[in-house]
This record gives C-alpha cells, structure tokens and sequence, in this order.
RNA sequence: GCCGACAUAGCUCAGUUGGCUAGAGCAGCUGAUUUGUAAUCAGCAGGCCCGGGGUUCAAAUCCUCGUGUCGGCACCA
C-alpha cells in the first residue's frame, strides 16, 4: 500500500504540499489510525461538498473540518436540505469519487481568492478570519476549495463512508448570526471499520435511557403534562428512593443537616440575590395577592434564610445543610432532552457556610465524598475549575480571591484539574465534576461552588472571637448533580443492568406451580424485612414464559422455588449474566442478599 | 429559540398516487392447561389516526397554526 501523506516533525504533511517543500518523513497509509484518519475525513468532507455543489449550485461554503465524530461541511443553499437527500448526495460522492479525480493544490494570494469567491459570501467570512497573506486552493475535478489540507493524493481513496444527520449550525457557532445548513459523516479506511463503527452506533442506541426508561417502566414523559416534566414510575420510584436513602446517611455521616425551603418565595428575593436580574427569563413568576413569586431555580436562598434563623458564633462553623431540593428551570425548548435535560428536577443540593480559613478543608472533604460516590458506581471523573463569567455579581477582588481559593485547594492535594476561563456561576467560580461513563462518555454532574457574593448580599455574618461581626464564606455543592440527569447516566453506565443495591427490583421469584405460591409470598417478606424489594411472577403462564419474562426487566436475580425447594427448604438461583444455576439454603440465600443489598455505602 | 425530520391501540410498528368497516405483534381480559429454567393454546376487547382550523364529493394521508418527540446548533446560574 503506498502512502497518502507523510509525518513531519510531528506535522500530518499531505503529499503535494511534501513534494512543494521538498521534505520527506514517515508514510502515513491508508488505514484505520488516527492520523489517516483524519486526512481521509477531511477529503471526504470535500467530496460531499463537491456532490453538494453539483446537486445544488447555489451551495455556497463555509468550513468542513473533521471533529471526534466524523467531519461535517457548513453549507448553505435556497433549496431545503433534509435527512431524506442523503442518499441522494451519497451517491453524487460515489459517482465523483469513481472519476479518481487527483486531489491538487496551488497557491495563490488573498486578494485573487477574494476575487476568486467573490460569489461565495461564507467563504469571504472564512478569509476575514485567516491572517495570512496567501492561501492554498485544493483542486478536484471541476471543484476547487480553500483549505489548508491536508488532502488525499485523489478522491479514488474514498469509499467506506457515511452521511449521518442533517442539522442548522450558526455561523461562527454564535446564534445571532444566519443559520447554515450542516451535514455529518464519518469515513473509514475499511469497509470492517465502518460496520463496526455503525453497530457500536446501534449498541448506544440499545442504552439511551429514554429507550431504557420506558422499557423498565422507570420515567415517562406526556404531552399533556408539560415538555421536560418528568413522571416517576414505580419501578424508577424504587430506584431513585436506593439512591436517596444511601445519600441521605452519607451526608448524615458527614455532619450535615437536612433542612427545607419552600417552592416559591417573593421576587424581593431574587432581586437580593440577583437571580431576578441574571436569570429572570428562566424562572417562572406568578402573581398572587399583588405580590409576585418565583419558583425556586436554586436552594440557597432557603438555605440562606436557615442560616439567618439564628445568630452564629465562628465556633458554629462550618455550618453543612443538605436538601433533596425540586428547582424549576424554563430550559429552551430544544434542550430537553429524557432526564438530562428537563425544566424540574430535584438536586442532592447543599450549602456549607464556614470561615475563609476553612474554605479549603472544605472542599478537599467535598471532593472525597465525590470521589467516594463515583468510584462506587465505576465513574473515573476529572475537575475543572470555572472562573468568572460576563454576567457575574461582585467586585473583582473578591473574585480573584475565590477564584485563588479553589486552585490553591486542588495544589495543596496534588488534584488534576483543567480550567474554563468564564464557565463560572455569576455569583462565584467553581470545580465542576466530569465523570467518564462505561463506553468513555463524559457527563457534568457534581459540582462545588465558593460564593462571597451572596452572603455579602444577604448580609450574613457571625460573631468572631472578638465578637466583631464577620461575613461568613458560603460554598454550594451538588454531588449527582440532579437525580433526574444521574439517573439517566447510571441506566447508560449499566446499559440498564442496575447493580443489586440499586436496582429496582432486587429478586424476582418464579414459583413452578400454584402450590408453590404460599412460599414465594413468604420469601417475598422475608426479603423485605432486609432491605429487598421482590416481585413474584406467578401469572397464568409456562415457567419458561415466566423465566423469561422476568429476564426481560433486567433484575438482577431470579429464583425458582418448586416441590424441591419447598422440601428442602433452599432457592434455585438463577444469575442474570452467565445465566448459570445453582441452589442456596434459604438462610444461605438471605444472607447473600442482605450482603449485596448493603455492601454499598456512600 | 433556530435548522431539519417525525407524531396511527398501553408498547413496537404496517397502512399504496386522498377512496371500502384503519391492521399486525407484544401487553391486557376470558377460558382451557398447572407447567422445573428465555414465548402453551383458543377466544375477546382495545383507536377523537397528537390538537385546532382549512382544501376536497371524499382526509390518518394535502395545506395551515399550535403541542409534543427526535437529530443537531445555540443555551445550561
């Protein structure tokens, strides 16, 4: 196999522009490596741009780069571009691609490009933005595009390819700007590569929780009810009450206080905090008595209004209060999305109020409790730290001296961490968690915020040892984020397969006949006096219906109780995974439940 | 919010260029069967074809305005 570009001082070379500089390095050949990879994407991306510009003249071009996914081309057009003209461009591709047309390259100034797609007014805002003096045309057949490459030696390389979705994509990513018509492939080296990449695509499929969700009869959604308003079905009751319960003694253990505010407190309130300024267009207000109320989009102003119930000395300190807290956002339309994105959800919510002295104690304690929470669900996580944003509350002192807080508190424990100039919250930066789910995804979920910002509205203080009164540091922190968005990230992590200790459904009991029946009810008790939850599949079915019915929705253990295990008094167990069989005591068989039931704790 | 696609039974889906009483499988109900590790048999019932308005002799099908869902973009305190 000959080559398709070279590596130069660790620069991907295309060969034209090789043999142009006169350099040589390392064949990179056609195959499935990162490397060939992307220059074969970015080609193909070319092509779909020449099939779209022979099928819709009118196309004028904007950018076509290769991202993680695949490559995309922006594009836009008169005519209207939907999923069905997919096949149709494919097949434009595939006619160009059997033409073999060399890939070439010339280079000419700015200004003859400028005149050269004078026509073209995205390509003239792709050369706004490029500083240099000349640029490089790639060449193919009739078509030719600004691009730096690099480029296949000929579009005759292309043949494993897909175009996937078809979507609007703003200019330069920014929304006030017109909208240009996008369209997504991936390419690969073989024709293996590529059905294995669009099986793996059908095996997430299999695991999207909104699929899962209705097929365990955890979560629904209705039209009637609201877009983004969640309803908890019995068996995701079940689930979700594990979850709370295992959290509720995790924060007990750690010296916080369960408290409660209310659903909807006075706009005055907001305005105090700057919630009514920053983030009015995302509550929801009503008016009652000619006062208005907003529905809470946070806790802390209840937690705020905890603190204040009383005076605090700094021997108080720090203060750690914790609510499972329903907030009401109005996300735009086009961001719900099943769990992870929905206008209600309940937040494992807390709010530690402590001196300036404890503030890194404070978060190293919060970082073990996450580290503890996602190693146990088989999450690797990363942190990042967010600093100030363009809409934020406060002077930049005291921004500056939080924002110094948090990294001094990663490097004083040796943490790795990234940092997002301007992703902070508008009251103060923060260390968001990513965690890494079983297929590699990555998801936003815990996250630890320092705030001096309201506290300094509220005016909250406490006594010092000299009884001067000093404003106390508030630090807001999330650990699973919503239950609503874990949840659906737990249900993609295990593919549905729930662990015993958090599954819906501990044990389902198959008896084999209606004789059987009294001793499942009596198993079924026994389970629940140690924390199991059973259901009993004794319907007017075969057994192998039954067995197979219960396999279906995924719980964890199945067993079997007939003449046999009456007499002996034992369980046939059937494991979900291997499928195998195998006979406990009952005692035996309790035992092992209470084991797996509890072996977790947060 | 923006671009594109879609909405038929509890669920998954058929339903031809507008034309007979809108179909199937699963789930549900009734009966027979009482089962030893992934679907026993038979029968029955189940629909404002997402909602409003329109075109037409005739609309699940075409147009329009909503609502909701999906793929992206933008957004995510």
């Amino acid at each position: 196999m000959s080559a398709i570009a070279i590596k130069y001082n660790d620069e991907i070379v295309d060969l034209v522009t090789a043999e142009e500089r006169g350099i040589e390095g390392e064949a990179i050949e056609l195959d499935n490596s990162a490397e060939s990879l992307d220059v074969l994407r970015h080609s193909t991306a070319h092509l779909m741009a020449q099939a779209i510009k022979s099928l819709y003249p009118d196309a004028e071009f904007y950018v076509g780069p290769t991202v993680k996914e695949g490559f995309y081309y922006d594009f836009k057009t008169a005519s209207e571009v939907g999923e069905g003209d997919l096949k149709k461009i494919e097949k434009q591709m595939l006619v160009f691609a059997k033409k073999k047309y060399k890939i070439e390259k010339y280079e000419i100034s700015m200004e003859e490009a400028k005149e050269k797609f004078k026509d073209d007014h995205l390509k003239l805002a792709v050369m706004e933005r490029i500083p240099s003096d000349t640029v490089s045309i790639y060449k193919q057949g009739e078509f030719e595009d600004l691009c730096r490459g690099p480029h296949l030696p000929s579009v005759g390389l292309i043949r494993y390819f897909k175009l996937t979705k078809v979507s609007g994509a703003y200019l330069g990513g920014d929304s006030k700007n017109e909208m240009l018509t996008r369209i997504y492939g991936i390419a690969f080296a073989t024709k293996e590569a590529l059905k294995a990449h669009m099986d793996m695509m059908r095996e997430a499929e299999k695991r999207d929780h909104r699929k899962l969700g209705n097929e365990m009869k955890l979560f629904t959604f209705r039209e009637e009810v609201g877009a983004g308003f969640a309803i908890w079905l019995p068996a995701g009751g079940r689930l979700r009450s594990r979850l709370e319960s295992l959290l509720f003694k995790a924060h007990r253990k750690r010296g916080y206080e369960p408290v409660r505010g209310p659903e909807m407190l006075r706009s005055d309130l907001w305005k105090t905090s700057g919630h009514y300024q920053n983030y009015g267009e995302n509550m929801y207000f009503t008016n009652i008595d000619e006062l208005e109320f907003g529905v809470k989009p946070m806790n802390c102003v209840g937690h705020i209004k905890v603190y204040e119930d009383e005076l605090h000395s700094y021997r108080d300190l720090p203060l750690k209060y914790f609510e499972y807290g329903v907030v009401h956002r109005h996300e735009m339309t086009g961001a719900l999305h099943g769990l992870f994105r929905v206008r209600e959800f309940t937040q494992d919510d807390a709010h530690i109020f402590c001196t300036v002295d404890q503030i890194e104690e404070q978060i190293i304690d919060v970082v073990e409790f996450v580290d503890k929470i996602m190693t146990t669900f088989g999450f690797e996580y990363k942190m990042m730290i967010s600093t100030k944003p363009e809409k934020a509350v406060g002077d930049a002192e005291v921004w500056e001296k939080s924002e110094a807080a948090l990294v001094a508190a990663m490097e004083a424990h040796n943490l790795a961490y990234t940092i997002d100039e301007g992703g902070g919250a508008f009251y103060g930066p923060k260390i968001d968690i990513k965690i890494l789910d079983a297929i590699g995804r990555e998801w936003q979920c815990g996250t630890i915020q320092l705030d001096n910002n309201l506290p300094a509205r509220f005016e909250l203080e406490y006594n010092g040892e000299e009884n001067e009164k000093i404003q106390p540091v508030m630090i807001h922190r999330a650990i699973l984020g919503s239950f609503e968005r874990f949840i659906g990230i737990l249900t993609e992590h295990y593919a549905g397969e729930f662990p015993m200790f958090i599954a819906p459904t501990q044990v389902a009991i198959v008896p084999v006949a209606e004789s059987h029946k009294e001793y499942a009810k009596l198993l079924s008790d026994k389970l629940i006096d140690i924390n199991a939850d059973s259901e009993i599949y004794a319907k007017n079915d075969s057994l192998n219906k039954r067995i197979r019915t219960a396999e279906k929705t995924r719980v964890p253990m199945i067993v079997v109780l007939g003449d046999e295990e009456i007499e002996n008094k034992t369980v046939a167990i059937r494991d979900r995974r291997t499928r195998e069989q195998y006979t406990l005591s009952e005692e035996e068989f309790l035992q092992l439940i209470q084991t797996k039931v509890n072996e977790v704790n947060f």
